[in-house]
DNA sequence: TAATGCAATGTAAGCGCTTGCATCTTGGAA
DNA sequence: TTCCAAGATGCAAGCGCTTACATTGCATTA
């Protein structure tokens, strides 16, 4: 009774001596309210620290100004920097970030989407476009404002900011390909729950495959995303009878695990065998040899991402198409030309 | 009117033909309603396709069993397993976890500590302990459940799952010393507005200085965490007259950056000049030399700060009291013995 | 001067849910 | 058979806010 209880519209307007409504107005559309009472609104709000509550205020309006996004995981930097681009332009529009991560895990991403829906998220950041039927059939029948990142599906409906993974890998291959490599391996994510990664699997095997019947794409060893996993799949692939001279990795991470499994194993790189990653995180710079990668346009989707889905939220119908941003090989020293 | 709206406690319990008293019951205390109710809520429910609305809830209960996370930066690995273990954590006592970043800004994190309580978090998780007098207020007047971690507070009242900044760098700076070096530099985080790297700083300075007038700390230099601004502070303390042959980092990304500069200036890690980092997080292991560094127990840290912050919020007084973790330094190579 | 329009504010009905209390069953115990 | 306790359910009052609609008080116009 006596404690000191967070401030509700009604005590300020108790103080203010005006009803709630115009309080309410007075915060969300000041003009509608003459100024003196807005000053002297202003001064209760101050005076008695009060925040509007949000359970309140998204009950009666029915609009959150949250939106939610899913990221299959935080554990590496692939996502880091477009999220962060994505939420500050969300801030720069009123509107707050919920992050979820699925693990690359379908059913939980549709169990995150559910949460933040429940937790009244107005729209969705969604990487990639693979999900399941009950994902697609609850977003589709709740009418769900979504945007989808990191890819660019086909559907004529989606909405996306995003890039071509398999234009992507094709383009990295054809550098390859222009080194003289003609015995390619690739290192790829585990393809099964991610387009991105089946995406770029796809993109090399077109790409080789055109080169005609001179190059060959030797293997294709999934793995996770880990310096480990990389390593393990770098093995195996070394243990092969036929060696490749370069290797197409479908991720820096996995990419690093190579060179460092490489070095442990007394093989050279690119001396023996090249090798490439895919995103342009911090450690491709930072792995001895640099990593000839693929530059992801990780703000520019975020943002991109942002701006579309605001216009979606604001306009019903999107002002902003999809869009597919470009990528670009980065040469550093991972991938020797084949003499 | 004909769309098929989202549905409401209220349709469920028309179709299943009870009150929503008892759905609600059904749902969260199944104990207290009969086996063949529980059941054909369960089926109405799934049949309907019905998610609790969030807001509504919040509002009846006052709860949300929701928490919120400010992170200085999403922007590297720095935080990211920490708040995955925290995370994970959460969702099994069937919490959802909000994050959101500050940027190493006070009154940003201010303003995040805000939306999060608005948005309803019953609790917070907060890195590092300094903060402005607005934010400690506010905090106190709410009387929000908090609990800190990446640190050590020495308040009597903090709840903290962290480690001993100063005595983590006190103990990496032993290890130089040890090594045989006495001219020492240090590349710092800004410390202005981020106690874990100023105490950092505090922790070499004692270290060193208790090591007599054999040892000397020739200068610290503070940079942002990344790779470029640890390149240039490398620099800088390289161009001074006394040049030191171990520099010790507050971060793995700050070391990372020296040990690439170095490479770009010819300059040889370790031979010429040892670099030390902390975090250890995957671009320790990818560097070549590999780095020397502190490894932050990230994972356990998340988990032990989940966990009293959950026996916060759900007994009022905590039955769990604070926690120091061990921090560890990691032997690799980037750190020489001086002959 | 009376009619009119508009700006400023108030009134009150919900938004979807929880929960204290009242009501109704039902299976023993007396 | 009667009575009561306990279990199952319903009723209805909010939780803090927004907003359609009603009301009030002026300044404007003919």
């Amino acid at each position: 009774m006596n404690v000191p209880d967070t401030p509700t519209l009604e005590d300020v307007a108790k103080a203010a001596g005006v009803s709630t409504a115009t309080i309410s107005r007075s915060i969300n559309h000041p003009d509608k309210v003459s100024p003196d009472t807005n000053e002297r609104v202003q001064q209760v709000i101050n005076a008695l620290g009060y925040t509007p509550h949000f359970a309140g205020k998204t009950l009666a309006s029915k609009r959150s100004r949250t939106v939610g996004a899913v990221i299959p995981t935080m554990a590496n930097a692939m996502f880091a920097s477009g999220l962060q681009a994505f939420q500050e332009e969300l801030n720069v529009q009123g509107y707050t970030l919920l992050v979820a991560s699925s693990g690359y895990d379908h059913d939980a991403e549709y169990e995150q989407i559910r949460k933040l829906i429940m937790q009244g998220a107005d729209g969705l950041m969604l990487i990639g476009h693979q999900r399941t039927k009950a994902t697609r059939d609850f977003l589709q029948a709740r009418r769900i404002p979504t945007v989808l990142a990191w890819c660019n599906p086909d559907e004529r409906d989606a909405l996306y900011a995003g890039f071509d993974n398999v234009a992507a890998a094709q383009e990295i291959t054809r550098e390859v390909l222009a080194h003289g490599h003609t015995h390619i391996a690739m290192i790829a994510g585990v393809s099964g729950s991610n387009d991105r990664a089946s995406q770029r699997i796809e993109g090399v095997r077109v790409e080789t495959a055109k080169h005609g019947v001179s190059a060959r794409l030797l293997s294709v060893v999934e793995a996770v995303y880990s310096l480990e996993a990389g390593g393990d799949a770098f093995e195996q692939i070394m243990r092969q009878s036929t060696q490749p001279t370069a290797i197409i990795c479908g991720n820096d991470v996995l990419a690093c695990g190579a060179i460092l499994r490489a070095r442990q194993l007394g093989i050279e790189v690119p001396g023996t065998v090249s090798v490439t990653g895919f995103d342009d995180i911090d450690i491709a710079q930072v792995i001895e040899p640099a990593l000839t990668t693929v530059k992801v346009p990780q703000r520019a989707m975020g943002k991109a991402a942002a701006e579309r889905l605001l216009s979606l939220l604001d306009d019903q119908i999107p002002t902003l198409g999809s869009i597919n941003l470009p990528t670009r090989v980065i040469l550093r020293h991972s991938l020797a030309t084949l003499k």
